[in-house]
DNA sequence: CGAATAGTGTCTGTAAGACACTATTTT
DNA sequence: AAAATAGTGTCTTACAGACACTATTCG
């Protein structure tokens, strides 16, 4: 049998029905807090729940481009507009548990997706319910959240994973700069730790690991900061550097060596 | 069309097939060499090439399980079994790729597991044919490797996912034990270092390091090493701790700053 | 001026890198 | 004793934590 023969032969729908999806879990600081952001459901199930922003997979769609394509739809502006402004978009993890979805069997490849603010989800969609919630108001961490939304399918337990991947992102990447406007003072970017962690790192070693790591931040060309303030001395304005990994890594400070692995 | 419209009116044989698999990097250390497990294709496509092991989702099945599943059938060993040797399993990236195979949609979840020296794979099982390969025997990594053999779908760019994850996974986790049998010299430990990352930390570094690491590793009960061996010291044994996380990390020495985040 | 924000100096403690040294076994 | 392996002592350097201090702006 050739190669040839063999596809030919091939039956592709003797299989069980299966879809898989892509969802995206966008996050970034709106009022200096964590938020992310959830689609209202329309229909059963989980009908008036919260879910993360998702949906199929085309045909012809890698996952990492269907998850900028949901990432497209809900923001209104293209990809390079996205990359433009600095959003980072990368693979969580997928998720398969048998009954997640009470229709059938679905496979959902989860994405983060950081940004700085963005504009306000898709106004003037259709139906569908767009929001940013602060993750303190969504009860997924044990706090005591009143009036916290209901969250669909396992995605509590897929913000849960995306929340862990950005507060360990920040400790060995320079991630951080992807939640805030160019240019930034170093004072916006460490409240990005402190909004993003809980608490933020000491100045003076925040200040020094930034500004020691290569290409961490550049200098903003002779730019100086706001002056519409309620006083202080004017910050020094940085951009975006090409680094990545930070070598040693900032770390959290009270984190527990019996975690997960 | 959103997500639940397209559920509801979803006809799963009036769409394009697909299917989910999922595929594992079995990795160990095999006569001093950090290798994996591959799987002789007995069929087209790539009739002849080697792959990772893996298959298709059973319909009632988890992802994790699926992959548990294809370990236990390579390794003809039960999950309980391969548990108690120390074997550690992790989801590392999913690959949906179109075209990846040329049969369907094939989206696959990838998963790495590392173990100590497992039984030689499946003897005796039907055709198909599976052996360890050493890593560098690959050529993957742009060494030379003459004999090398072909890769079956994008099984190169799953095999450098999953050493970069592990590679980094020894960074700032106690994963190293999983690669050890129980009781193991910390010179063995070490070891492991040298062979996955291709440099050992520097002895005195290291052995701080884990021992001063609470449940890196936890002493063998008045255990005492070889004697069988060329001569040398007999070395205190220990086995592996509950500890997961390395704070701070012990980082290879090398590494860039401009990588891929 | 005081309040507010940005940024520095400097001391201390911890841990990594380097490497020479000691310890215990087999042949 | 020599070879082989395991393990320690210790000096130096890097960097994090702490926190008091200076700098520059607004009202």
């Amino acid at each position: 049998m050739t190669e040839q023969e063999f596809l030919e032969s091939y039956d592709p729908h003797a299989f069980d029905p299966q879809a898989v999806t892509v969802d995206v879990a966008v996050l970034t600081i709106r009022d200096g807090r964590l938020s992310i952001l959830l689609v209202q459901r329309g229909d059963h199930p989980y009908k008036g729940s919260w879910a993360l922003p998702g949906g199929f997979v085309g045909p012809d769609e890698d996952l990492e481009q269907a998850a900028w394509r949901e990432l497209e739809e809900e923001t209104a502006l293209t990809q390079a507009e996205l990359e433009e402004l600095g959003v980072h978009l990368e693979q969580l993890k997928t998720y398969g548990r048998p009954g997640r979805d009470p229709r059938m069997r679905v496979v959902s490849v989860a994405h983060v997706a950081i940004g700085p603010r963005l504009p306000s989800p898709r106004a003037g969609d259709d139906a569908a319910n767009a929001r940013f919630w602060a993750i303190e108001d969504l009860g997924v961490e044990g706090e005591l959240a009143v009036d916290a939304p209901q969250l669909a399918f396992d995605h509590v337990e897929i913000v849960r994973d995306a929340l862990e991947r950005v507060r360990s992102k920040l400790e060995y990447t320079a991630l951080a700069t992807s939640f805030v406007e160019e240019p930034f003072a170093l004072s916006e970017l460490r409240r990005v730790y402190e909004v993003v962690w809980g608490a933020a790192p000491e100045l003076n070693t925040f200040r020094r690991k930034v500004l020691k790591t290569p290409g961490f931040v550049v200098p903003a060309e002779d730019e100086r900061g706001a002056s519409t303030d309620r006083g202080g001395r004017p910050p020094q304005l940085f951009r975006r550097g090409g680094a990545v990994l930070l070598h040693p890594a900032m770390l959290r400070r009270d984190v527990d060596a019996d975690e997960e692995l």
